[in-house]
DNA sequence: CTATAAAAATATATCCATATCATCTTATCA
DNA sequence: TGATAAGATGATATGGATATATTTTTATAG
């Protein structure tokens, strides 16, 4: 995976809690249903979230989850960036030289572009692009599971994977 | 990281060996020292990439490792593949809608582009490229060693992370 | 002011990639 | 054939990412 585990759970958490917000917070527990991500697990992720500037939390009743500001204005870098800490952005592919680490490695011509790409990605995609670009598609999700229901799928071929998450 | 520790030990070990290649085989201790991959670590590697048909081993005296078929036949997704498995080149990294998994997920659009292009370099980059890309640079790092023995770099300001290979 | 609902903090457990160690097997040379 | 040099194998240790459980703190409704 390009980025860990962590830092999916977290693009993931404010993807989904920027299609529901509303001028209600959001309970960590609901959008850990929503998410599927692990209640407890997300539960000590958002205090990092808050930290980091991309949420307020206030305890409570009535308490809960809001962006602390606009979901447009946060990147994937940004995210990867608190998640994974600045070294990610410095991560060599290829280092060849023996013995020297990064500094030292002679590969940047045949690695450098692809990495500028990558980061370039995280640089431009926001969580608002992530949280809007799915909804086109959920209608034809549900048609697809609608569909599933009625005939069911060829045995082991195809499909086989419905629900691993690598 | 993009891909693990582990497969870049591999290809790191498979381009040092592709410069040393001659008639003779190479040992794995000496790959180890060249490569500053943890010799015993190394030694429960090679034989992942010996059974891979990468390599080719002799055991006893005048032993070592051989290629099996060139270098410039072996791409870097050759040994993503085998070092990562192919779940590797199914990873979706946006999975949004919940639950669900890659098959659900609405994001392809978004993710789907950089994807391609990063599975496009791992598909075209040979390990010769990599053994290769180096040979033009070692100079230049030899002669920034030379510098750095002469003229001490300023405190804590560029050049902290020497040797570390996040 | 008290009960309650919520997040925050803390401590602990689990798992997997990574690394190490000890032993076994094989091939060659003298 | 015995000694030695080499890789192969299997058991074990370690560390960090991931996950869980428990307790503490805070804010608000009533």
């Amino acid at each position: 995976m390009l980025y860990s585990q962590t830092t999916k759970y977290c693009v993931m958490a404010l993807a989904v809690l920027a299609r529901q917000q509303t001028d209600q917070g959001v309970r960590i527990r609901d959008l850990a249903r929503d998410t599927c991500i692990p209640a407890p697990f997300l539960g000590q992720l958002i205090p990092v979230l808050v930290r980091a500037g991309f949420l307020t939390s206030k305890r409570g009743r009535n308490g809960g989850l809001q962006f602390a500001r606009p979901a447009a204005e946060i990147h994937l870098a940004d995210v990867a960036r608190v998640a994974e800490g600045e070294i990610f952005f410095e991560d060599c592919l290829l280092t060849l030289d023996p013995c020297d680490g990064w500094r030292g490695c002679s590969l940047h011509t045949v690695w450098g572009p692809l990495r500028d790409h990558i980061v370039s990605f995280l640089e431009e995609t926001t969580i608002e692009d992530v949280a809007r670009a799915g909804l086109g598609r959920l209608a034809e999700v549900e048609k697809d599971r609608a569909l599933d229901r009625r005939t069911p799928a060829p045995l082991a071929l195809g499909r086989q994977r419905r629900g691993v998450t690598p």
